[in-house]
DNA sequence: TGCAACGATGAATACGTATACATAGGATCG
DNA sequence: CGATCCTATGTATACGTATTCATCGTTGCA
């Protein structure tokens, strides 16, 4: 029997008899070639394929101290977040590091399963989640482990952090709907705890309060479609609607479309309507939604980058918040008198009557 | 200095000091707390908290050749697999296992990234990708990994397998749609390629042949939703509308409907229209499409129990292969006759000169 | 009282790799 | 031609834990 056992795996000592040289050759073969003499390497690379040699990952860990999977703790619901992980992985994989994924429904459970993932030495950690123990974040403070806050703005000045600039971008929204005329606008919020929700209402409430126009504040309770369809009820029930809405994300956004929809209300021929987010259905023509579109892809490789841990980790330094700018989406929601708007647009009172559109 | 350096991070030799054990009882403590005398597991657990040990998965796994990792490879694209990721990385923490992710645009990228995944050793690897490479899929045998091929219905026979029954389900749309009085049906694939898509039309065209209605094939070019959009054009230019389009996946459905609504044409006015998957947005007020919903959640836990090789792993036995049915989610797409349907509905020939809504 | 059985713990080792250190040739330079 | 340096490789050890084996004190029973 030359084949000592199937079950067994292949070591680098294996190879290192099949090849007739010591293991520590074979370990330089893998992690610095150029150190190797280029015949030892052949006969080296021979004998690995041969035996189907594969280095373990988890050995060299162990040894090297550094894991090369960066983790990620990611709330499971909502379109925005899948958009976001989907970049992470591929940044990760760009960069050779992999992507260890915790998705959470409750906040209850980021701190117990967290405790479970700590135990794995990640270099880096990216954190969507607002709601972390303060003893779990000091705790993996001294790991050593590069902590990143996404998209939370809150987090800037304790841990490193990366957003988009959430007050300029709402801002920017504002001035788009100040220039259309809007003077009375609804900002509906998602969750108004969130310090994301917060920032963007500033910087909306701010500029419309420079041009004049007034801003008030609602609460859709979540950020999700379902939110923004109930939502829908609210506005349609109040004395004089709004010029404009502004939605604080996309998935409510297309909430509150419908749900006016369901009313006999359609943007931007009753009122406007903006999101925040730039989902990819933002796009789609269904919506046509006037949003702020994220540079998702720039925020993950900015997040990626810093929990990376390749930077110099001189621990005295502030931590770095990096903010990126978003950019305006111009959608169907806010093009005013489009020449496009349905011939038969129609009145804000008539709900029950006039059959709505397109469902 | 007590603290001898806060960079080097506590091991369970330094809580056996601490605990005036050895370090062979603090590993019991952590793994088998049975065995060890509650007196002495109580100072063990009161130093490790004191010092802030973790216990060091990486050290445990080499020892122990289990990971307690399992990975998956899913396609980035498409909102039906940010979906599933989530149900995977929910299942796989509830059974205190961790989510290693790999997303791939290009199928190019599987293969070279699937060698540094190896690495890790995992204890099972959940396949969404169609095209792994021969040579690796043995590899990856022998590691003694399990193997899962989700929604992939040519691997069953191959490898564990855990699908949806395609068949039955896109039959059992054909037979909802055949009670409407449907006789001509198109059947808009996604990719003709893919096993999916050739096991969706197959259960739609035998049933609806069993009719007496006709059902042929288009492909879309994608699963997304531009691609479906793009299709709306080439249905509406056809000789003659057809009954119904029974849509090989839900975004594609999407864009398919939008497409329609820009050409002047409404489902369930003009034509019917269904989908395939269950996603979310199917039951957004938007689209309410008729389609068939996958059991996300049951088919995530099968494919996370087959991964983890809980189950004893009798190599001579034949894969295990789970299908699970579908149900059928009748929207309003397929409402014959609806009371909603908008009153002038447009006709089909004056795509041009109707201002269409929403793009 | 003596012996077996048992429960709790300590000592030692292995998991597979990376790396500091030592060593042996060969080239370079005076 | 000998001293020096450099390159390629081997030797030995450490990473942090799980586990086997041995040890030691107790209890139970005859």
């Amino acid at each position: 029997m030359v084949r000592p056992d199937r079950k067994r795996p292949v070591t680098s000592v294996d190879v290192a008899a099949a090849a007739g040289v010591s293991q520590a050759t074979v370990a330089r073969c893998f992690t610095t070639p150029e150190v190797v003499a280029p015949d030892t390497r052949l006969k080296i690379e021979a004998a690995a394929d041969r035996l189907g040699y594969v280095p373990n990952a988890i050995a060299r860990s162990l040894k090297s101290q550094r894991t090369n999977i960066v983790g990620a703790v990611v709330p499971a619901v909502g379109e925005y977040w899948q958009n976001v992980v989907t970049y992470f992985s591929r940044r990760l994989t760009a960069r050779g590091r992999q992507l260890l994924l915790f998705s959470f429904l409750d906040h209850a459970e980021v701190n117990e399963t967290l405790e479970a993932v700590m135990q794995y030495r990640l270099d880096g950690l990216i954190l969507a989640s607002a709601n972390i123990a303060e003893t779990q974040l000091a705790r993996m403070r001294q790991t050593g482990l590069s902590l990143v806050a996404f998209n939370h703005p809150d987090a800037a000045g304790i841990v490193p952090s990366v957003t988009v600039d959430n007050e300029a971008g709402a801002s920017e929204l504002a001035r788009h709907l100040a220039g259309l005329g809007c003077t009375r606008v609804l900002y509906l919020g998602g969750v108004a705890a969130a310090s994301t929700d917060r920032a963007r209402f500033r910087g909306a409430a701010r500029t419309l309060a420079s041009t004049g126009a007034t801003c008030n504040y609602m609460e859709a309770g979540a950020f999700t479609y379902d939110a923004g369809y109930r939502a829908a009820d609210t506005v349609v029930n109040l004395d004089r609607l709004p010029d404009a809405i502004m939605v604080g994300s996309d998935e409510v956004a297309f909430g509150m479309l419908d749900g006016l929809r369901r009313r006999g209300l359609t943007a931007p021929a009753d009122v406007l309507v903006t999101g925040f987010d730039g989902l990819p259905q933002a796009s789609w023509a269904g919506y046509d939604l006037t949003t702020l579109v994220q540079p998702a892809d720039q925020l993950a490789e900015h997040a990626v980058e810093l929990a990376s841990g390749d930077g110099s980790d001189s621990s005295d330094a502030p931590p770095p918040s990096v903010v990126v700018a978003g950019t305006l989406r111009r959608g169907l929601t806010t093009r005013k008198g489009d020449a496009r708007a349905r011939p038969g647009s129609y009145s804000r009172r008539n709900c029950g009557t006039e059959p709505s559109a397109g469902r």
